[in-house]
DNA sequence: GTCTATAAGGAGATAGAC
DNA sequence: GTCTATCTCCTTATAGAC
C-alpha cells in the first residue's frame, strides 16, 4: 500500500478504534479488528503503536480533546435561567440518544483506564476535561441569562457533570426518555437554585 | 475432591467470580482465574455452568438480590430532612470508599450486561432493583423526619439513583473526597427541596 | 462427579521478504 | 515502510481416565 506518515496513520487508527469500540465495546476492540476497520495490516498497526494499550490510551487522549471543544453552543439568550438549563440538559440528552453507543464507549473507556495501571491518570485527565467544559457551559449560561453562581465554578462544574453522568447511565440502561425528562427537570431546578440574579451596574 | 452439590458449587463460583472481578476487572475474570479463586478445577466450573457468560449472568443476578436488601438502615430519627439526607449520602460514600473496587465492579457488570446481547435485560433488572431499594430508603427517610415527597415515588427513586451514580463515578475517578462532600451537600439540599412537611392529623 | 490432559481457536506481537 | 506468515501465549470448552 501507499506510504503513509506515522502521525497520519496513528490518527486513522485512533478513529478506527473509536468506531470499533462504539460498535462492539472495548473488549472487542482487538488489534486485528482495529486494523481491519482502518483498512491496514496488523503489522502496520504495530509499526505506528508500540502496543494495544498505547493505542487505547491514544483513543482516550483523543476523545478528551474533542470533549473540550464540544461545549453546548445551543444557548437561546433572553430565556430565564431554569428554561435555559432545562433546554441545555435536553440538548445533551438528544446528543446521547442520537448515538448511544458513543456515550457507552466513553464510559467504557473511563473504566478501562481506571483498571489499567498506567492509565488511571488518563481517566483523571478525562474528567478534568469534562469539568473544564462544564465550567465553560456554566459561564455561558450565566452570561446569557444574567445570573451568577452562588458556589465556586469548579464546584458547580462537578455538580453538573455528576448530574449528566447519572442521567446518562440511567437512560442507557432502560432508554426511558419520559422518565429521564422528569429527572432532567429536577436537575434544571436544582441547578437554578444555585443561581443568583446579577444586579445591573449602578 | 469432595462431591459438592451443583447449587452450592454454583454459589461458590459466583462469589469467587465477584472477588476476581472486584480485584482485577471483568476482562480479567477468565474461567481459569475464577476456578482457581474458588479452589476447583476448570472442568468443575464447566460442570456447574454451561459457559462463562452464564456464570457472569449469575454474578449479576446475585448482586441484584444483595442490593435489594442493602437499604441503608443507618437512619437517625428526629433529625431534620436535610441533615438526614446528607448523613445518608455520607454513609453511602463511606461504603464506596471502604471498598471502591466493589463499586467499580458493579459498574463494569452493568456495562458488560449492556454490551452482551442476551444480558441487556439483566442490566435493566439490575437498575429496577436499585430503584426499588431507593424507594425503600425514601419512604424510610420520610417516615423518620415527618416529610412526604412532592413527586411520585418512582420519580424520586430515579432521581436518587441518578445522584448516587454520578457521585460514585466522580469519586472513583479522582478520589477527591472533599470535592465529593460538597456535591453531596448539593444533592441533599436538592432532594430536600422536594420534601413537604406532613401535617399532623387533626 | 471430579479430575488431568488436550483440543481448537483467538489474542498481541514480531521476523523477514519485498 | 509495508506486507504476509508465524511465534507464543492464553482463552473457552471438552474428552476421557478414575
Amino acid at each position: 500500500m501507499a506510504r503513509i506518515p506515522v502521525p497520519q496513520r496513528r490518527a486513522a487508527l485512533i478513529e478506527a478504534a473509536l468506531r470499533v469500540i462504539a460498535r462492539q465495546g472495548v473488549a472487542a476492540a482487538t488489534t486485528r479488528a482495529i486494523a481491519a476497520e482502518a483498512g491496514m495490516s496488523l503489522a502496520s498497526l504495530h509499526y505506528a503503536f508500540e502496543s494495544r494499550d498505547e493505542l487505547i490510551a491514544g483513543v482516550i487522549a483523543h476523545v478528551l480533546e474533542q470533549q473540550a471543544g464540544a461545549a453546548l453552543d445551543t444557548l437561546t439568550p433572553g430565556a430565564d435561567l431554569i428554561t435555559t438549563l432545562r433546554d441545555g440538559f435536553r440538548a445533551y440528552l438528544a446528543v446521547i440518544a442520537a448515538d448511544p453507543l458513543r456515550e457507552q464507549a466513553m464510559m467504557e473507556l473511563t473504566q478501562y483506564a481506571l483498571r489499567t495501571p498506567g492509565l488511571a491518570d488518563l481517566a483523571r485527565r478525562q474528567y478534568a476535561a469534562y469539568y473544564a467544559a462544564a465550567e465553560q457551559v456554566l459561564v455561558a449560561v450565566g452570561e446569557a441569562t444574567g445570573y451568577e453562581w452562588r458556589r465556586p465554578l469548579p464546584e458547580m462544574a462537578r455538580i453538573l457533570i455528576t448530574l449528566t453522568d447519572g442521567i446518562s447511565i440511567a437512560w442507557l440502561v432502560d432508554r426511558d426518555t419520559e422518565a429521564t425528562e422528569r429527572v432532567l427537570d429536577f436537575a434544571a431546578r436544582a441547578l437554578a437554585a444555585l443561581g443568583l440574579r446579577k444586579e445591573p451596574h449602578p
